[in-house]
RNA sequence: GGCGGCGUAGCCAAGAGGCUAAGGCAAGAGUCUGCAAAGCUCUAAGCAGUGGUUCGAGUCCACUCGCCGCCUCCA
């Protein structure tokens, strides 16, 4: 496998330390609802997981909480509650939303308040080699002591400086020294330490929690490309400098963001901002195809109408996976040649895991199952496989759940216009199946009777 | 100013020096069907531009044009 590592600008042969792959892979600061830009970065490291799995690694996957913030407590303010209660609402308006994009749970989900010992700890090592000092309760990493600091971002300090609009605090040694500690304000919640009373900054949690966690070297560190700088620039530094063992991360992947759309557009896709907005319009499955139907590491834009378009395709995966073709001699050896796809998918996600190219291999599965399925030919073994490398993508291929109390009612139609269709009443038939149709239900007469599904009706 | 990315058919999107440039959606024709739908078959249409390297370039280099991200909280 070959897996493309931001540090180095390239792709490198991947080779983890053990048959256990340590994956971190940085998780929300819970102050508010997750977006489309969560849904795509969760899927893209689930697919990453799912596929190392396949692949006959076993993983063990960590992801953070950092459930103390400014965002957080200036939410608790706003809402007259505490900063805990804001994190946990939203930390489990988070498990409700990867639950349902069918994202595998990781093993561990630290948050960093409970993690302030490790924490402190860290800080106070850094302080003892010199590689942060304190001003006045706060504690800053000392930047200049770091000779690699920039290496992710390929950046100079003084390039950083340059475009820097950084705040210099007056109690800052360099403007690009960033906090460990904070000393507490009024009104915010601390926690003791060596220095007093305060909170942990924005990304000691992260080397805290790895470190902790996964020890001194992880192979795996993936998160969006807006946390190349500063955050994950900085989780080197402060995890580095601790340990003083290199590398922190063996591959640094990142992810491509979810472009904002336009005003014009945002005006009318703002529905689907968050992502359980964009669950009321589309399936998990939908939402998946689409993201992973173009590279990880490439932006992506969501649209009403790319949307439509991943629907119509993964309806077609669906149907071909779980065709009925029991018309057909079940039992007779399929002449598909399933290896041929499985080796293609292989090849295609060896290769920095190129889902969209996976995702071809799917479709041209699909179509030779159609076609065996109306030649008669055996397509068990090519259904089999087309499930399990969905799987790996993590597709359901549950159809889209809308169970209403109509659905009894729609049955009797049908069953009554089977008996019109018996009779050669055409028009009658017809005259159901069109106000069906105009209702959002879509009849399918095929060889075995009819089929129905719910289709929204602007589609 | 610094770092990085992108421009492939109507839309989305792989590919990356050399057989006919994947795949999805949309479109047209055919097939099937009582008629539809789905499926299948076929069809049209594409490598932003200009130079260069090479026996050979979407694929490498240079420049031009257009678009975008990060450098500040962000997955």
């Amino acid at each position: 496998m070959r897996i493309y590592n931001t540090l180095s600008g390239g792709e490198e042969e991947f080779l983890p330390q053990s048959e256990v792959v340590r994956m971190y892979v940085c998780g929300i600061t819970p102050y508010a609802e997750c977006h489309l830009g969560h849904a795509m970065s969760y899927i893209v490291f689930d697919v990453v997981r799912r596929y190392l799995e396949f692949r006959g690694y076993k993983v063990k996957h960590v992801q953070n909480f950092t459930d103390i913030d400014d965002k957080i407590i200036n939410r608790a303010q706003k809402l007259s509650i505490p900063p805990g209660e804001v994190a946990e609402r939203f930390i489990a308006q988070y498990f409700a939303d990867m639950d349902t994009l069918n994202i595998k749970r990781a093993h561990v989900y630290p948050r960093a308040t409970e993690e302030i010992p490790k924490i402190t700890e860290v800080i106070q090592g850094l302080i003892d080699k010199g590689y942060a000092y304190e001003a006045k309760g706060d504690v800053y990493f000392r930047v200049s002591s770091d000779p690699d600091y920039g290496k992710l971002s390929h950046q100079s300090l003084d390039s950083l400086q340059a475009g820097a609009r950084i705040e210099i605090g007056i109690d800052k040694e360099h403007p690009l020294d960033f906090a460990l500690w904070k000393a507490t304000k009024p009104g915010e919640p601390w926690w003791e330490s060596p220095w007093g009373r305060g909170r942990p900054g924005w990304h000691i949690e992260c080397s805290a929690m790895s470190l902790r966690h996964l020890g001194d070297t992880v192979d795996i560190h993936g998160g969006g490309q807006d946390l190349i700088f500063p955050h994950h620039e900085n989780e080197i530094a402060q995890s580095e400098s601790f340990t003083e063992i290199t590398p922190f991360v063996r591959y640094w992947m990142h992810n491509g963001l979810v472009q904002l759309e336009g005003e014009k557009m945002s005006k009318s896709l703002g529905v689907l901002v968050t992502i359980k907005k964009a669950l009321e319009r589309f399936s998990p499955d939908t939402i998946r195809l689409f993201v992973l139907s173009s590279h990880y590491r490439s932006p992506i834009s969501f649209s009403e109408e790319g949307l439509k378009a991943a629907e119509k395709g993964m309806e077609r995966l669906r149907q071909a996976g779980f065709a009925d073709g029991q018309h057909a001699m079940a039992e007779e050896t399929g002449t598909i040649d399933a290896g041929v796809f499985r080796q293609k998918f292989i090849d295609a996600m060896d290769a920095d895991f190129n889902s969209a190219q996976a995702l071809a291999v799917l479709f041209d599965l699909a179509r030779e199952i159609n076609r065996a399925v109306s030649q008669g030919v055996g397509v068990q073994e090519a259904q089999q496989l087309l499930r399990e490398l969905g799987h790996v993508l993590g597709f359901t291929f549950e159809e889209r759940e809308i169970r209403l109390v109509a659905d009894p009612f729609i049955e009797l139609l049908i069953s009554i216009r089977a008996d019109l269709r018996k009779e050669k009443q055409w028009q009658l038939a017809d005259e159901i199946r069109f106000r069906l149709n105009e209702l959002g239900v879509v009849l399918e007469d095929v060889p075995q009777g009819t089929t129905w599904k719910y289709e929204r009706p602007d589609g």
